[in-house]
DNA sequence: TTATATACTAACTAAAAGGATAGTATGTAG
DNA sequence: CTACATACTATCCTTTTAGTTAGTATATAA
């Protein structure tokens, strides 16, 4: 049988499609970034990506939390109060996202 | 004036948006990994990579070639012969792909 | 009673990425 | 003269991803 790598149900044939795919999405490395340095609540993110839709900032973190990557918080109150946080899965991609910044960073412009 | 990160003409505002964009897709980094190893001619990239199409694989490769990360040799002959190598550059892609193949090795399932 | 704040959801559109299939160019071997 | 090998290119289609705009629920404050 051909040796496979699973999250949450989905398989890939390689660690680094893997990887790829639960990380990639244009906001999850910022979203990510920013957790990093503590909980935050959607409006908080919502203002630290000015640029990102109501619609795609929700489904990035859903993924990001059907992959176990971050936690929602939901306080029962009016108006809603949700916290966001990143899980210990979540800090382990922070070498990944050392190692982009870093390499990516080679190419800055004056 | 922001900062900015620039790869042939192509601008982004964070480092590490740059190297997703510049690293992803669907077949690059198959592609990256067996380049490490040694040139290879188109030929054998397709037998290594048997399910992308002529078309994708192509593409792929000509981003890469555009961004520097690998480079595209022709030789004048009948039929055509043409090889394609990593750049030093590229070589330095590695760090990031291990993280991800070590991370991404975590999910391995039987 | 009305407005407010917050964290969404719905419906739709647009753009990007990837895939399928077929075809092209041409020196050389037979 | 014909078939062959190789590395593509051209069309068209499907899927995936992202973006736009508008709306919902509801305890509380005024």
């Amino acid at each position: 049988m051909m040796e496979s790598f699973k999250i949450n149900d989905k398989s890939f044939a390689c660690p680094v499609d893997l990887t790829l795919n639960t990380i990639m999405g244009k906001w999850k490395p910022v979203i990510l970034n920013n957790l990093m340095d503590g909980k935050k609540r959607y409006g908080e993110l919502q203002k630290l990506l000015p640029n990102v839709t109501d619609r795609v900032l929700t489904k990035q973190l859903r993924e990001l939390e059907t992959d176990g990557i971050v936690t929602r918080k939901v306080y029962p109150v009016v108006p809603p109060k949700v916290e966001y946080s990143i899980t210990d899965r979540g800090r382990t991609i922070k070498p990944i996202l050392d190692a982009m910044c870093d390499w990516g960073s080679k190419f800055k412009v004056d």
